[in-house]
DNA sequence: GTGAAAGCGCTAACAG
DNA sequence: CTGTTAGCGCTTTCAC
């Protein structure tokens, strides 16, 4: 592959010469502007971004260390990043830790090697996790996820609000008897929604069954094995509404009320969340709440992206962005 | 951060010896090893990869371009890219076009002054777009897509079997009238879904018709418009099923159908094609065919990587894998 | 076994 | 304005 050194040859000019031509930073005669130009052609060059890196030390690349990439939602996420970072020139190093701490690890430290300018991190529920990035002295931003009481920058979707917004809708709706499908306590976004849940029962003077309130994961899986502890427990004692904290466990309560002959929504009222792709193509299209995932990511390079520039502003960069109710049909919604 | 030199000079070695128990590629005494030991992990020392890259002309970074990244069909695929390409310390630079030819040429130019060692192409359906490709000379393999009669390395989905599959499968129905809902012709994976249609069509002596065969894109929105303006010929000259190049157009064409009280699969059945998230929670159970991109994606980084260690090696590397069918009960299933 | 030194391709003073 | 040159941090001969 031809260098630098063969395009000055060829042009007849030096090495600097060339550079200025291709960086633009320098005035260059329009003769010789024009003979390196052609030597460039001719020769095919293409500068070498390793050897620019290395002088400059900038790599113009981010890593996006995401826990699940066979999760869609984070598919829209990763198109703002990747539209924002392709806007300024920068690549994305995609970094997938399948949920593995070593898998993280061994990204972390590759992403160190590589040198790139920034990361960002989609799978950080907890401090400690962040020791090490920390240690690097890369900017960091986290994004989607964080610790709780973070006090470093991060840019996420306000889960509090999204549970919120669940709950108040079934109120609405004239349900009191709601209960709560959560996600994995360990997963800052499933906290978050739990504490919301809880707040907004609270507000509203409902009461809070116990045994209405479950831990497990966002999984179809999930949902349905909940629901089928409901119904065994007796008809009579169904709550009122479900307030699942993933569109997934949604669809597995209804496949499990279905295998009943428990309606949604006439017997039992289900809302979602996370407005996942198909969830109005669902059986019952589904009420949930949707997440402005592509702003997110859009806000979170941005952030990033600031913070590479300007690496001594002191003030700290914390976003949450809003989500909204999608009203569809199993929240009862168009029935009642 | 730390350099080698500042490793040599702290451990009272030569840099030479610091990178030999770095990369464990030269005998060093036991003592002067616990040395630089030592001072890499009190200087907190990473080696910089890209001082590495520049000297070895070796990247251990691979583009992979995608024309879509919203398409969820993808996420298994790189997941698999992803899998094996960690297996090997391979990192992996995403590439989204979105479908945009300017996009493709910025993102190729990027990828080739990063230098990366190989480029996995999974937008490419028209061997003109591949001339700067080769003229870069980086080692390539199409996944996915690959236009048609391509001589090249590609590794892709037998798209031709999945439509037999179906056209199959609903003939063991005795359905004989049977309407094609096609992809974008532009796109291989289309043109190849169509070809197998006619042929099954043909094989099995079924008359095609012309005004039941359309073409379109894979969006719901098409399906729905298309099985739109199969409702307003009349009731009467509705073909008895529907062989839909993609699932998204199957959930559009039954969103139609039920808004005219046309019933799946009692009145027309319907089967999709590549068997996305939520299918199978879709109203009607959609029965549709499997596509393995996972294993597409793991056999395709393999592959890449095998050339890109062989560069020589002259045989050509072409593998289409085979989908299955996965029945449901659109397709008329447990209702005949 | 260990170290000195050249050089990967580029940028950016610094001279001229 | 243009060219010379010293590195960026690392690997790899080649001597000792």
């Amino acid at each position: 592959m031809a260098t630098m050194k063969d395009v000055a040859k060829r042009a007849n000019v030096s090495v600097a010469t060339v550079s200025s031509v291709i960086n633009q930073n320098k005035y260059v005669s329009p003769e010789l502007k024009e003979r390196v130009l052609k030597a460039i052609e001719e020769l095919n060059y293409t500068p070498n971004a390793v050897a620019r890196s290395l002088k400059k030390n900038v790599t113009n690349s981010i890593g996006v260390i995401l826990a699940d990439i066979l999760n869609p939602y984070y598919l829209e996420m990763v198109k703002g990043i990747d539209d924002v970072a392709l806007e300024h020139d920068f690549n994305l190093i995609l970094c997938n830790t399948s949920n593995d701490w070593k898998r993280f690890r061994t990204y972390l430290n590759l992403m160190i090697e590589k040198r790139v300018d920034g990361l960002l991190l989609a799978n950080i529920s907890d401090a400690e996790d962040l020791r090490e990035v920390e240690r690097s002295g890369i900017p960091f931003l986290l994004i989607n996820r964080k610790p709780g009481g973070y006090a470093g920058d991060y840019v996420c979707i306000d889960n509090f609000k999204s549970s919120v917004l669940s709950v108040q809708h079934l109120y609405e709706h004239q349900y009191r008897k709601i209960s709560f499908f959560g996600g994995d306590p360990a997963i800052s976004t499933a906290r978050e929604r739990k504490e919301g849940f809880l707040a907004a029962m609270e507000q509203l003077g409902l009461t809070v069954y116990e045994d209405l309130v479950f831990s497990g994961n966002y999984t179809r899986d999930k949902g349905y094995e909940l629901a089928k502890r409901l119904v065994e427990r007796g008809f009579r004692s169904l709550p009122e509404a479900i307030c699942s904290s993933s569109d997934l466990m949604a669809f597995g309560a209804y496949k499990a009320f279905k295998e009943h002959g428990i309606r949604v929504p006439e017997d039992i009222a289900i809302i979602g969340n996370a407005n996942s792709v198909f969830s109005e193509d669902f059986s019952v299209p589904l009420t949930t709440v949707s997440h402005p995932t592509y702003v997110m990511g859009r806000v979170g390079m941005t952030m990033l992206l600031d913070k590479i520039k300007n690496p001594t502003a002191a003030e700290k960069v914390q976003m949450e962005i809003e989500p909204t109710l999608i009203v569809r049909r199993s929240c009862g919604c168009a029935w009642k």
